[in-house]
Formats: structure tokens, C-alpha cells, sequence
DNA sequence: ACATCTCTTCGAACCGGTTCGACGATGGAC
DNA sequence: GTCCATCGTCGAACCGGTTCGAAGAGATGT
């Protein structure tokens, strides 16, 4: 390559990095020997010499009862927020646990790290710590102390879906959550939308109950509804994969959208009708979290929190109280 | 590392790689050096060194109409056997195109590469064939020459169906497909299995129709099956998201299981009862896919298009025709 | 006792970049 | 016309492994 061009492989090095002036000729020069040989600098080399693999790892969960094509939307933010900065994604499973991260870390492979789907307790937290790796958290443990985190302000979220529903005279509404398990293992997103809708609704006068809920428990938890709530007018839910049957079951006991109010929060699936909802924005989280990576990989970490400020978005699915 | 253990680097080097005898105290004496320093080799230096990087590429579609959970199924199960092999996993998207393959191989980032989501005329097998890049596909291209692919047998998936249906005394059948986009752009799985389901439906003199189906046309196509084919007794359903609803809306015309006799293509999502099915081997697929991959990265290629067979499962939703 | 062979280990070259110090050329100030 | 700063480029060291040839130590055969 540098022979092909005429000079020495500093100056080619140079032109790729621009960390030194070369003279306008020369960059020409070199250039067009690149393109004329398809030239690509080797990962390996240039991570070996310049200490920077160009490469972050993203370990997505495999949990059931995360949802799926959320996650899904996380890792593909990422990679196409990582490719803009010239990052490319090694994918990691929670299959190896903390030591995948010590591996990766250990090797050079990577020059941070971003960790989806984090509970209160996460057992890769410490890990994180012990590692002097830049690192970017989705979700928000117990103990922040030191560490970098993104995530949708889901108390915001939940206090959000009680306003709108305070605002159109409800007075007694129903929170749908995730699956139980969700709860077990004190997953913070899931938690702090309760806390977000409980205390929205203690401030607004508003009669709350909270019920978590998985795709086999629907049929039973509006059972539940019907049978000891009737007063309930409005509905948050709070667990996307579940809306559909939902409603379904609902409309069997007469209780229709929008006599019923029905707030959901993330993505509402395809084949539902449209719902007023707060929507998951992955994208951005994903590309925030990046974001935040290549700062700390540049420079001095800034820790600390980043909530975003959900949005809702009003649509057929509620109307004032009847 | 090498002083640590009061040896040369390359005995380290062979003490790690086995490629030369060592003797067993000297071995002893550099593992546990290893073990004392947390000594993990820096992977760029090795991958210049060696010429092999032990990552594999990941291509992942994003498009709309593929079905998430099932992608994702795949991408884990082809880290999980990757790191089997010792191989790390990069994730790389539909976003960058052909480029995307062309600049992971110049700079010599991966070993070799799955394609995810083949359509029978794809823009990266060209590209592919180009790279001298070892790659496996998931998906069968039509021209494969010179390829290897792994798949299901879709093929016989859909045959199996009218087969096990024909078995109960059905003499009229409907097959509910993907949706139309699926179709247009040529994706050999779904086209295959309906060229499966036709010709087996032809050799057993079963009357039968094919439906394409989207989220969205869930009630028009059951309106037209209900209105326009009345004499059908048997569903086979190819389009997973769509079960769910699909079940309903034959429920509201009167229709129930297994008066309706269904047979399922893929995994049945939660909150559906239990449906007779021939399920979708992500898992082996993938891992059939990271072990062709690997024999071609050691050694000669051995070209060919593997289909796995699938397996037809009977349960609750199928009974001989009324 | 000497030539040979095997087993184990080392040294040196090499993989392909990055980075720093230095050197020659050029230009401006005095 | 000399002195010094600036600009553009080069050479060499280095990043941390892998690999091959060869050397040294014993064992074996004669």
C-alpha cells in the first residue's frame, strides 16, 4: 500500500488519521492508491498498535420473558448509532454470564461495553466495576454509584398514563404489568412504572390497583377485574405482548375501547387497534447509550443517570369517563 | 506473562495452542502464571499474528415482515454454538449492504460470515462469491452454486401438514402464508413452503388454497375462507404473529378447534392453546450453520444446501374431519 | 566413547499497523 | 546572508502475539 503510493506507512497512517498535516498532494496521492487497491487497514493490526479494537460489545438478554422484538430494536440502534462513530458491535449472550465481559475486556476485543436490560441487583454490576472498562448500562440498578446509565423515565411513564386519565375524569383505574417474574427478579424498568403510577395516583385522588400479568394469567387477571373492580373506567398496560388478548378478553365481558380507557405503555403490536400510549423510544435510548460510550471511551467518565422524557401520544383508545 | 513464568514467549504461545509438545512441568508452571495474572492474549495481536481473528460475522435482517422472536432465536443460538467453537460473534445489519461484508473481510475483522434472511435473488450472494470469505447462509438462494446453505426443509414443512391432515380424512384445505411482501421479494422459505403444501395436496387429491396474510388482513382473509370455501376442514398457518388472531376471528363465524382442524408452521406463541405443529429448529439451524461454517474456515470448502427435516408434532387442535 | 536421534525450549523474524523524534526544505525576520 | 520557526515526510521502535529453524540435553544404538 505505502509502496503503491510512494511514501512511508507513517505518512499513509497519517492521511487515515489525520493526527498530522500532510500536504494536500500527498493526501491525493495516497487516496487514489486506496481506492486503486481496495485497501483496508488490518482490525488486528491497527487494534494492537493503537491500543483501540474499534469494536463495543452489547450483551442483550435471553430471558423469556423480556420482550423479544423490544430488545431487538435496542440491538439494532445500537449497531447503526455504533457504526456512526466507525464501531462496529461484537454481540455477547448472557450465556457466559460476568466472565464473557472479563473475556472480551481481558482481550482487547472490545473498548466498551454497553449492558441491556439490567436489574436491581445485577450480578454483572460489580463485574463492570472491577473491570476499567467503559461501560454504559440500559436500565438502572439499585446502586449507581460510578456508573453510566440510560433509560426511558418509566416513572414518568406510568405517573403520565394516571394524568391523562385524571385529566379525562377517571376515578378509578387499573395498572396491567409485565409477568410476575419480571417482578421477582426486581427488574427496575418494571418496577418504578408501578411506583410512577402509584404515586400519580395518590397525588390526583385516584383509586389504584396494580396487576402483574403474563399471556396465560389474561383471562384470569380481567376476571379479576370485572369481578372485584367494576368501577374501573381506565387501564393502563403495561405489557405489550399482552394488549391484544386484553381487550379481547375485555369485549367478552362487555367492556369495550374506548368506554373502557386504555393506556398502554411501549409499542403497541400490529392487528390492535390504535391505542393512546407512551412509546418505547429505543431508538433513542439505544443511540444515547452509544452516545455516552464513545465519551467515556475518549476521554474522563462523567457518570450519572440519563432519563428520557417519555412522550404521550393520544389516540382513539380513551375518552372521558362516561 | 512469558517472564512471569520464567519462560519464552513462545512456549507460552505452545503451551496455549498445543501446536508443539511441552513438557508437563513447564505447562503446569505457565498455567499457573496464567491463572495468577488473569493473563488473557491480546486478541489483535493474534489475529495478526495468526491471520485468524476467531470472530465470526453475524448479518441479522431488519426488515418489518420477518418475524423478530425468530431472528433472534437464530442469532442466539449462533453465538451460543460460535462460542463453542471458541469464536466470538459481530453483529452486523442489514444497514451497510453488501459494504458491510466487503469491510468486516478487508480488514481481515472476521473469519467468515452467516447471512441471515437469503431471498432467492439477494444482492450479497455476488458479493459473497467475490470475498473469498468463508460464509454460510440461512436460506437458500436460487442459483447456490458453489454456496452452503442451511435451512428447514419448508419443502417438506408444508407437506407434512397436508400429509398428517389427508391422514385425518381432510379433503379440503387452506394455507394461510405470510404476508404478500414476503412473497414479492422472493424469500425462498416461504415460496418453498408452499410449493411443498401444493404438491402434496395434489398428490393426495385434497382440495386446497393459499392465502398470503399480514396482521392487518387477519378478518378478510378468514372472511374470504368462511364465505368462499366453506368445505374447508383443515388450516394450515405459516405466519406465527397471526395464529392468535387468526383463531379468533374463525371462533366469531362459529368455527372452533379441532372442529377446524389447524396444523402450525413455526413456534406457537404463548397465550394460544397448544396447536399441532411442525416447529421451526432455529436452534439446530443455527448451530448447523456455525459448525458448516467452521469446517470451511479450517478447511476445503464442501459446498451444498443442508435442509434440516422437520418434525411434525401432534396435538390438541387437529382431529379426523367431522 | 562417539555418532545419531528425539524431545524440549529458545531466539529471531514477522504479522501490519501507530506514534514519536528527527531531519531537510521552505519562508520570514533581522 | 545568517538564524530560527514551521511544515511535510521519513525511519525506527513498538504493540503482543505466532511460527519456524535451530540449539542443547538426554537417551539410544554400536
Amino acid at each position: 500500500m505505502a509502496r503503491h503510493a510512494g511514501v512511508s506507512p507513517s505518512t499513509v497512517s497519517y492521511v487515515l488519521s489525520g493526527k498530522r498535516s500532510i500536504s494536500e498532494a500527498t493526501t491525493r496521492r495516497v487516496r487514489e492508491s486506496i481506492d486503486a487497491l481496495g485497501y483496508q487497514p488490518h482490525a488486528g493490526a491497527r487494534s494492537l498498535a493503537s491500543r483501540r479494537s474499534n469494536v463495543i460489545a452489547l450483551v442483550i438478554p435471553l430471558r423469556e420473558d423480556v420482550h423479544v422484538p423490544v430488545a431487538m430494536r435496542f440491538a439494532v440502534s445500537v449497531v447503526t448509532a455504533a457504526r456512526a462513530f466507525d464501531h462496529d458491535v461484537l454481540l455477547l449472550t448472557q450465556g457466559e454470564g460476568p466472565d464473557g465481559l472479563r473475556r472480551v475486556a481481558g482481550s482487547a476485543m472490545v473498548d466498551g461495553v454497553i449492558v441491556m436490560d439490567v436489574e436491581a441487583d445485577d450480578a454483572r454490576v460489580p463485574v463492570l466495576r472491577s473491570l476499567d472498562l467503559p461501560s454504559v448500562l440500559i436500565g438502572v440498578p439499585e446502586d449507581t454509584e460510578g456508573l453510566t446509565c440510560v433509560d426511558l423515565d418509566f416513572a414518568a411513564a406510568g405517573a403520565a398514563c394516571v394524568h391523562h386519565l385524571a385529566d379525562l375524569g377517571h376515578t378509578e383505574v387499573a395498572f396491567v404489568g409485565q409477568p410476575p417474574s419480571v417482578y421477582e427478579r426486581r427488574t427496575g424498568f418494571a418496577e418504578r412504572t408501578v411506583a410512577g403510577f402509584e404515586e400519580a395516583a395518590a397525588e390526583r385522588g385516584v383509586v389504584a390497583t396494580s396487576h402483574p400479568c403474563s399471556p396465560d394469567t389474561v383471562r384470569e387477571v380481567v376476571g379479576t377485574l370485572v369481578g372485584e373492580h367494576p368501577g374501573v373506567t381506565g387501564l393502563i398496560v403495561h405489557n405489550e405482548p399482552s394488549v391484544g388478548p386484553l381487550l379481547e378478553a375485555f369485549a367478552e365481558h362487555g367492556r369495550t375501547v374506548p368506554g373502557l380507557s386504555v393506556v398502554a405503555i411501549g409499542p403497541v403490536p400490529p392487528g390492535v387497534p390504535p391505542l393512546t400510549s407512551v412509546d418505547l423510544p429505543a431508538e433513542e435510548v439505544g443511540a444515547r447509550a452509544v452516545g455516552l460510550l464513545m465519551d467515556k471511551i475518549e476521554g474522563p467518565a462523567h457518570p450519572g443517570v440519563t432519563l428520557q422524557v417519555p412522550r404521550l401520544t393520544t389516540r382513539q383508545s380513551t375518552a372521558p369517563r362516561p
